[in-house]
DNA sequence: CTGAAAGCGCTTACAG
DNA sequence: CTGAAAGCGCTTACAG
């Protein structure tokens, strides 16, 4: 009996579910039909903010269950204004810190009924200043940055107007949210380690110094040094390296003018990752001639020949806590001051260590 | 004097300007006043689908400057049930094959106005239905599937519903378009290869075999080894071996058994680095004891030691072919028959091989 | 060519 | 507690 009306409701109805090019999807308008209230009460009722009859709700709950009708969000965000999106952009998705930071992302950001929208800029400002404004158009509700540089002066005046947002691994000083990795702790537990094998000679091959968290491994690296009473030896520290290329090169240099170091520091794998390759197109091994240790903790590390010794940044749980955190500043009442996380790094011995 | 009206307005409407918590965004109204026409005039000198007088179209033109006024796109979608946002299944995004796809996708999307949101499976059918509502939910356009496996009906029903979709990397069959790398070729080429260097014991180490792709790379080593009058010998072909840890546990098992193969062809990287791993930890050499060849070509591979000879997936140009042919099916007025397009591999010549 | 009105699907003061 | 109305920002028949 029941099964017949509902049989017939959605024969005469058929035209409202099929609509907008073979899409359908129920309304609230039909749910109110069927339940025998206004929309106004069904809207009530699913949002539970405000007082609506038991009898009332229980009809209402009915009707959704049977058109399993499921609110537009756009329609939902028009009012005021919110999507339930978040922007995350990034340099690069193929540079493999990201990969899992992404994941930690859109994990928890659906889990709080957002969904996230990913742009790559490839360290171009403009193409970031493009993103930005199409995600604004979007009414994008937040943003994760992992592009931040000095100089960035557009992030912080989208900070200024107002707009949740949080930094993620890399940061610019400026009143905004940040998660990232202790850089330092991490740096220096790498060194510290390197020394306890006896290994004192050991060169920095690190990245562009205007970037804090570069900054702030070296400082790791020159605390482990000092403690040590060893003095920094510049000609085997080498800034501005970027990537497993420029590692190669930059290793090749240095065992070219005859600089040949106990241990190497990369502070990055992929610039450790071409270190251990000149080190063994030079004709040396690691780690019996030069001791190798990153910093990441990459997926396929472990898989090296040697398995790479690196500092494990934990990204899955950076990008966890950044999108977390986002989402708290877009839905608190009055904003929070900005709080700067820092998630410890773990040390993971393999074997390019002596 | 203009400077001065600009600025009188800006202060007279300044509450127009701060809405929706510190986020700004100038409504078609507030472009219609200054330009003196109606908000439709504005709609239709934008969309330019519709004639305007010209002096209008200017007016209106000089106004969307002056304010820098960009449509709403959430509010653009409503009346048509669009949102120019595409939906991405994959399983994860930390399987290495995707990132480059994910670019080529991406990259594509923004040049034509929409925007992709990632989902992440994990190969779970309920969570990828929890995405597929979700998003329809946002009006999605469409969607690209890298999720598709024999069984997985509730894809294939969507296609039905009518909605724009296109299969990438993956496919099963069905009515659904589908954009993949030409594997039996991919694979033949490979084998072949390994032929052409003397190699005749040749053990493939492969993937499920309920998987369209690994039953084509598997054809594709049988063709060439009939060609080359080999007979199959199926105690060195292993199916069913994911990722690299099982790669290694294959390759391990048949050493032990005393079944040492010329060559081995792992129908991906990450099963020909666990397959490197084992022949080392056995204390065999490659590619003087065994030669090993890969599939994929993943970014990192060149780097390995020895740097892994392998078939290269045009994955970024896969990302463009399916973004461009959804984008097609969205907007197309008739729906085009699905087609399925298959980009050719290349055999990627570096060490691994003798 | 152009403006006023209606409508997309929802939410929320406003009456009752 | 509930319904009718207004409104979010846009577009598009409908009149003129």
């Amino acid at each position: 009996m029941s099964k017949n009306i509902i049989t017939n409701d959605f024969t005469n109805d058929f035209t409202n579910y099929i609509t907008k090019g073979g899409k359908t999807l129920v309304t609230i308008k039909e749910v109110a039909k069927r339940a025998g209230v206004s929309a106004s009460t069904v809207s009530r009722a699913l949002s539970g903010k405000i007082p609506v009859n038991e009898e009332t709700k229980k009809k209402v709950m009915e009707a959704v269950e049977e058109l399993n009708y499921q609110p537009n969000i756009l329609a939902q965000g028009l009012k005021d204004g919110k999507s339930k999106t978040l922007g995350l952009i990034i340099p690069n998705i193929r540079d493999l810190v990201f990969p899992a930071a992404i994941r930690g992302i859109e994990d928890t950001a659906n889990k709080y009924g957002y969904t996230v929208v990913l742009c790559n800029t490839d360290e171009d400002v403009e193409r970031e200043q493009f993103y930005i404004d199409s995600l604004r158009r979007r009414l994008i509700d937040g943003f994760i940055f992992s592009t931040a540089r000095p100089g960035h002066e557009h992030l912080l005046k989208l900070k200024n107007e107002g707009f949740p947002m949080v930094f993620l691994i890399r940061r610019i000083s400026g009143n905004v949210d940040a998660v990232t990795a202790d850089n330092i702790n991490g740096a220096y537990e790498a060194t510290k380690y390197l020394l306890s094998r006896g290994l004192k000679n050991i060169a920095l091959i690190t990245g562009s110094s205007d970037i804090l968290l570069y900054q702030e491994r070296f400082e790791g690296y020159k605390k482990a040094l000092k403690e040590a009473n060893i003095p920094l030896n510049h000609d085997i520290i080498l800034h501005d390296v970027y990537g497993w290329e420029d590692g190669y090169k930059s290793m090749m240099t240095l065992l070219g003018k005859g600089l040949k170091p106990d241990a190497v520091f990369a502070t990055s794998d992929p610039k450790a990752i071409g270190v251990i390759r000149a080190i063994k197109d030079y004709g040396l091994s690691v780690p019996e001639d030069i001791s190798v240790i990153g910093f990441d903790d990459l997926d396929m590390v472990a898989l090296l020949d040697p398995p790479l010794t690196t500092v494990s940044q934990p990204f899955y749980e950076m990008g966890v806590a950044a999108c977390k955190r986002l989402i708290k500043l877009i839905e608190a009442k009055n904003k929070p001051n900005p709080i700067i996380k820092t998630l410890p790094c773990k040390l993971k011995i393999r074997s390019s260590v002596r």
